[in-house]
DNA sequence: ATCAAATGTGAATGATATTCATTTGTCAAC
DNA sequence: GTTGACAAATGAATATCATTCACATTTGAT
């Protein structure tokens, strides 16, 4: 009964607590190990050991360790995503807000030395950015398109091949195949993608660019 | 003697020509192993039992699975360009070159069951398309730019993005999370990041697309 | 025919993701 | 406060491969 209650006024009980911090604690210890040694070297029993608890709980939570990985990519997308919203809030101008974004994230996977290892896994990675930055990325592209400012049909299209060219250009980044100093020409193509011109995306990317609140 | 004069002469020597006949029928084999099972699921022993050499033997010519699994797909985009340069080398139009060739990649990626799996690892088919294709294309949207058709300054940096934007469409569309009727619209939006205007590049993805040879 | 070098071989190794039989913790009911 | 049934945690044991290596075979110059 006093269970029932607690699940129907979504109170807390002592166990739902400790499931919440385990798994919490096992996407942090995952993100921890997977940034320092990347996806595959990272080991379920080192993430385990971190995280404090038995190798066998993780499966608990999750049915395999790319699942785990899974989720701590999404963790990862979440936090940034939440970082550049709170900036481009407060932009004026619709053409800026998703041209801010995408600088950011790039200069988030090229710069962040935690982010390296986890390019590696291109898919995963770009997926999560498809899901968890969507909602925010497509609706600044449908606006910017409302505005005139972009000219696409399918948002969602346009980002998700923007998420894969995205982790593509950090990737080569990371292994020095192509100079940071790309970066805005990088974007001005990725603003190509959404109907700008090449002038106009030439404007966008050379504004300059907020910096984004502490993590 | 008789070697020096074969390797001055560039012979074949019965061990060269079985070299690379091994070289090749682990290849081979780990193309239809892999495409039939995707990469981390193929076993080393599967393709060494497919090629018909020791388990062993595949370290011979191969410093890993991954080594291998990069020459398979190298194998398979070269195979592509070249099919593909066979059809475009009569095109006329300097800006019908390029949209012509993404759109059969696309078409290969997304049609044809065998590039589904290997499609499961984004940044090394995406690496081999850049190596291998990347020679034909970044000339091809050069003389495009030479032409006035597209407007791109670093048609390398193009090359990279548009590669994993290729990868990313396809990997959706196998995972029917997009439909395989977007193909025109994810042309479009390749032809966008290289300068193109999206009237022009509507005009280039709607234009008839000749067959490519068989293989 | 002979030898040294190159190449092939697959049983053994090592690393680690995943499973599962047990133990431990939780909490509603009495 | 005790109990019992259920949920969750645990880590030793298992299973699966990639990779290695000691040895066998083939090659080709002499």
């Amino acid at each position: 009964m006093d269970r029932l209650m607690r699940t129907v006024q979504n109170v807390e009980s002592r166990s739902d607590r400790r499931k919440r911090r385990n798994r919490q604690a096992l996407i942090d210890a995952g993100y921890e190990v997977m940034a320092k040694k990347g996806i595959d070297a990272a080991t379920m029993s080192e993430i385990c050991e971190l995280a404090d608890v038995g190798l066998g709980t993780v499966y608990n939570y999750f049915a395999s360790k790319d699942e785990l990985a899974m989720y701590v990519m999404e963790q990862v997308m979440e936090r940034l995503a939440q970082r550049i919203e709170a900036v481009t809030n407060n932009f004026t101008d619709p053409g800026q807000v998703y041209a801010f974004g995408i600088r950011n994230v790039m200069k988030a996977a090229t710069t962040d030395q935690r982010w390296r290892w986890l390019l590696r896994r291109s898919e995963v990675i770009a997926g999560a950015m498809y899901r968890v930055m969507g909602p925010y990325a497509i609706r600044d592209i449908r606006q910017a398109v409302a505005a005139g400012r972009y000219h696409t049909e399918d948002p969602a299209l346009a980002w998700r091949q923007a998420t894969h060219a995205i982790v593509g250009f950090s990737l080569a980044v990371c292994d020095k195949d192509i100079l940071p100093g790309k970066m805005d020409e990088a974007v001005v193509n990725l603003l190509g993608m959404v109907g700008v011109s090449r002038a106009e995306a030439w404007d966008l990317a050379k504004r300059p660019c907020p910096e984004l609140p502490g993590e």
